[in-house]
DNA sequence: ATGAAAGCGCTAACAT
DNA sequence: ATGTTAGCGCTTTCAT
């Protein structure tokens, strides 16, 4: 690796010089520029980020953290942080917490170790952040889930609403027995979400059956084993409501299994919307999350944040759209 | 964020006593050693990386670059790789390429001047890349695709005996007529998935019939297509093998449009097992790579490289494990 | 328009 | 066992 000190002495100028045509700062003639650019090409030079990150005291890094990398709405999340992050000459430190919240302190210690420009995190831990960590210092953008410290922006999607929308359509499709798989009872994402679910039964007017409303933690294995469990009550649910994607592939598994039909014995919707959805038989109705839009928006804020403007703390709240398709019958059906 | 100099002002030492406890290096008297330890956990004070790596010439970076984080099977090759850094105190500066040799090779430049410790990479680009970048000076680790220049260590995964393994399948089923849904013709992985396919062929004594054989670009989208065209054939294939997830995606949604049943009107086989894959009516057969395994040998190797060890370059192939389920008919009913 | 020099926060060689 | 010092590669202020 060649060094702005040989690039100077090949180009027959100082340090300075060539620090101020690299940057576009400063003044220059035209023919020193020429002769420090073409000495830069022929050595192969290329600044190192390290010294610069030293001197200047900030980092080009943005650090993302995530509870889990195995699941599609993160992984659109990150390339909507990471499409932002490339445009403004950002690169993107991203760190799989794995829903452990040791493993996010540890992380978020890293990331200040490392002098990151900025943070966008996806909670494990909604409370008991180490204060130093999450706040003052580096700007911090939350997504998806809250994050109880005071004065943290957040990027979340209206789960009440989305929740709220998906249980009325199964309502008006003539369902009043309607099974909740919820998620763990600690993370936001998961009240709201039943939140919704409640609100739609209060509208219509439906009372809320206990028996039908469990949680499980958002993994595969616990959507089957919920669905299991309500589908084989001797009065089991005409539909299901289930609370993001791993568990409802879990769904989609018990019910083939029981061999059960959708959506004629049993309609389904599913929180958040994935690229196999389309694909199944029958194709899957569920509620979208703007994912994407989501991680850019988190990216954009928290570049403003890095720069310093726009200073007031924000919440914001994305709308998930209802993506209808056939696993609670066919339109033509409902009507009929 | 308060600085070596600080503590050592604090606790009425030398900085360099400060580096060496922190460090564990060299010698110091344990009443030292608590006076400082108190300073650092008193002031909250957190080394810099930053300044750390500059004078060590080295970071605790790895960059990983892949060409498509939406892909669930580089997701789990990022957790592999992710689980072996967190072991050994390296963070991940995760790039996703999205297909295009350009952003692959800026990453590639970010992570010089970033001066990371090693790279691993799904490239994009088999031959071509800068030589600069990609030999000599940072350790490089390819993976899943091979690349053309001399020395690099490669981890692979021997897609010619999976997809030969897969087709063989479908042969032994009764299938003579298999359409084959291929991918890029530039990427190694291709080709070989569709020698694979041939080879079952000639094991076999099946002639290939070109007209059952086409390629995608390894999207959802070209899987529904050609999909769409073999289904369509006049005489059509009774079996597909696909050369990966997200065109297996595809095709599923190509049957299921055509109104056709799995596996009595076509069985599938698809290359990459994916999570929801059992959740499919029915049980989609695959070939399934070992994912997170590739990511951890390929983070191993990397540290290893890294420290020097173990010097002769190596060229690794994994072996893929057919997962027989419903998609090609059970075995009951191929019996009899 | 350009150069000289200081210094970012840390580590390591050398001295004591 | 601990302190002194130099310097990693860069940017930036102050001269000229």
């Amino acid at each position: 690796m060649s060094t702005i000190k040989e690039v100077a002495l090949k180009a027959g100028v100082s340090t300075a010089t060539v620090s101020r045509i690299l940057n576009g700062k400063g003044t220059f003639s035209s023919s020193t520029e020429e002769r420090v650019l073409s000495a830069v090409k022929e050595l192969g030079y290329k600044p190192s980020r390290v010294a610069r990150n030293l001197r200047v005291q900030r980092t080009q890094l943005i650090g993302l953290i995530i509870s889990d990398i195995q699941n599609p709405f993160f992984t659109s999340v990150i390339r909507g942080v990471e499409e932002v992050a490339y445009q403004h000459d950002y690169s993107v430190i991203l760190c799989n917490s794995d829903e452990d919240s040791i493993k996010e302190q540890m992380y978020l210690t890293v990331m200040h170790e490392e002098n990151v420009a900025g943070i966008i995190l996806a909670t494990t831990l909604e409370r008991g952040h180490d204060e130093k960590l999450i706040c003052c210092e580096i700007p911090v953008v939350a997504i998806d889930r809250t994050i109880d410290n005071i004065g943290i922006d957040t990027i979340l999607v209206d789960n009440i609403l989305g929740a709220r929308e998906a249980v009325a359509h199964l309502i008006k499709l003539g369902h009043n027995r309607i099974g909740l798989i919820g998620g763990l009872e600690h993370v936001s994402t998961a009240r709201e979400r039943q939140l919704g679910y409640e609100r739609a039964h209060h509208e219509f007017g439906i009372s809320l059956d206990q028996d039908l409303m469990k949680s499980g933690n958002f993994k595969q294995i616990s959507g089957y084993k919920i669905a299991m469990e309500l589908l084989t009550l001797r009065d089991r649910p005409s539909a299901l409501f289930i609370a993001n994607n791993l568990m409802t592939l879990g769904a989609l598994n018990a019910i083939h299994s029981l061999g059960l039909n959708i959506p004629r014995d049993v309609a389904v919707v599913g929180f958040d919307d994935m690229p196999w959805a389309i694909s199944l038989n029958p194709p899957l109705t569920v509620v979208a999350q703007p994912d994407y839009e989501l991680g850019k928006f988190a990216g954009e804020l928290l570049l403003k944040r890095i720069a310093d403007q726009d200073l007031e703390t924000k919440q914001i709240r994305l709308i998930p759209k209802l993506v209808i398709r056939e696993s609670c019958g066919s339109k033509l059906k409902s009507i009929s």
